[in-house]
DNA sequence: CTGTTAGCGCTTTCAC
DNA sequence: GTGAAAGCGCTAACAG
């Protein structure tokens, strides 16, 4: 009658003519069963094409061997990258890894969590869409599952967390633009208020205010009608920009899009610096400098921290040491042709 | 002792002085429950952070809300998009989204599907490595759990399958060429053992042969190099060729960049198509016409195609009817400059 | 080496 | 309305 299921320990045990501690040590490495069991027990699973329940198995207490991703969206190249690192990181140590997206909407990160959190989930590796919001933090803090952010932190937690060095980048970025000799340096982007963003803005800000320039800040462009409609509000302006500095992936392409459209001459007319490397920068003409992040070392660093947070070391000291630390990843200036130079 | 696990429904229970099967019925809706006692188990559950294990829940029988993914990457923009899409449509059947890699290796993937049914993931959704080996279709044809396949088949499956139609794309593809005029039309691609090739393959021979041309077929693409190698030998033939066709993003975007380090005219010298769409595909210059997929569909039908087979229709007939069910997916072609379209 | 016996956290009859 | 009790599939003492 329940042919229609799957097999159980129970009933390989019975098959077998043996005591389901014996199926169940077979499963579990075959230790003290005699060679003879062994094969037997081995033959009817085969048989049977059992396979354990792994439900059942966390249900005495242990690890479900899986562990969550949340980030906005799993379509984009930089999360879908930090899934994948993720994902290697989750395989090496025996586990499964459940993505989930939040469009960077907290009460959908919110939902999804808790969702997470019901499954038991080993860890979870999370971009926060809200820094700053009490109640990602709060819901975190009462639990008691490890957590380590990526790519953002969360204010006042005590989690874990792997970023890039937003600030610094940005800033190398704009002083790189700087050296080039550029004086009107715009600054492009669009959401503003998450984390990664407000450091770039705050690195920029440093460095053309320490050359005694003037920012000129746009943080409107969230798509390409809105880029080319502040691009040419700025190119008839009365003082032109003669660089732009694009803060994120999106922003870049639109500016390169509005500028060819414009048949404005890059970087003869206006220079241009991409904040993050996408895949075409260096096939387009001309090719796109810009600020690379370490992605995948990123996601890796942090998957790694978080299941050193329950996995002894090497199986001795369950140490839980590491609970707070904070990762900062160095970026990479990466010289192509959009921002003077030759290359 | 054991404030450091999560609560139990036992402890609900205890704390709020009323039995299990209260608790269990308010976290389970709160029918056939006085509102008096629902507001007080609710503020017990409320203070003590209870959340309900979905692993213990799996064991009485249940579905375990999840469903697997079985990809050959994660950060292919082709997949990863099929993920948000799958994603989404798990998230609306309440459940969530397991992803594994198999970098196209058949060991990996069978070993990567055997852990998801190990989780008893309620589904599976697959994109095959090896759509013709018996390894795979054995173990699917042994387990209860429904799978779908995406983007590749698995050849004398009964399983549902969901791909484009990479033949008649190819084929429209390779026919609006020989529209234009070209004569000597070339097809690169690699991996030509994968279904999706082979497919296309097929229907951009049958194109040219309909058109009395003959086929200059080399599938030995796979990065750059072996691009810039075999075009370079291709242009200094006795035949140069007046048009090639990409079969696979990478093969295209390689053969892009060859040709314009080698500065030859595109489409005026040599024209180019691709098979499948990408981001850049309209930004670079010339911008370049392909055959677009329908990826998002892809999944989400896939996705669906597969929760309704564990999910009666409306609750009422848990109809298994769709269990062999083959879509295929039209593609679109995108004229863009490259083919010589105005564009 | 091997089997018996409790549960793990939850759902679910079946009575009260 | 509510609760006692029997498992779901598996592991982990404890005896043999």
């Amino acid at each position: 009658m329940k042919r229609n299921a799957h097999p159980t320990l129970t009933e390989v045990a019975r098959k077998a003519g043996v005591g389901t501690t014996t199926v169940s040590r077979v499963i579990n490495g075959g230790e003290r069963v005699s060679p003879a069991t062994l094969a037997h027990v081995l033959s009817v699973i085969e048989t049977l094409g059992y396979m354990p329940n792994e439900a059942a198995r966390t249900l005495k207490g242990h690890r479900t061997k899986t562990i969550g991703l949340v980030v906005p969206s799993i379509a984009d190249p930089f999360f879908s990258s930090c899934a994948e690192a993720a994902q290697a990181v989750a395989r090496a140590n025996d586990s499964l890894l459940i993505v989930t997206t939040t469009q960077n909407d907290p009460a959908i990160e919110i939902e999804s969590i808790k969702v997470l959190i019901r499954h038991r989930t080993d860890g979870l590796l999370i971009a926060p869409a809200d820094s700053k919001g009490s109640a990602l933090r709060d819901l975190l803090h009462r639990t008691v599952i490890p957590v380590v952010t990526i790519d953002r932190p969360i204010e006042n937690s005590s989690r874990g967390c792997v970023v890039a060095d937003n600030f610094k980048g940005a800033k190398a970025g704009t002083d790189h633009l700087i050296e080039h000799g550029y004086k009107r340096i715009a600054c492009l982007t669009g959401e503003p208020s998450l984390y990664t963003i407000g450091e770039r803005i705050k690195g920029y800000k440093k460095a053309v205010e320490g050359a005694g320039l003037t920012p000129i800040l746009d943080t409107s462009v969230t798509d390409y009608k809105s880029a080319e409609l502040v691009i040419r509000r700025l190119l008839a302006g009365p003082n032109p920009p003669d660089a732009i500095f694009a803060l994120k992936n999106s922003t870049t392409i639109h500016t390169f899009e509005v500028l060819q459209k414009l048949n404005v001459a890059v970087p003869q007319t206006v220079a241009l610096l991409g904040f993050d490397d996408f895949e075409l920068a260096s096939t387009v003409r001309p090719s796109i400098s810009v600020i690379e992040q370490p992605v995948e070392n990123m996601a890796r660093i942090a998957a790694e921290q978080l299941f050193s947070q329950f996995l002894g070391t090497n199986g001795a000291t369950p140490e839980r040491s590491k609970l707070g630390e904070v990762v900062k990843l160095e970026t990479r200036l990466i010289r192509r042709s959009s921002c003077g130079c030759g290359a």
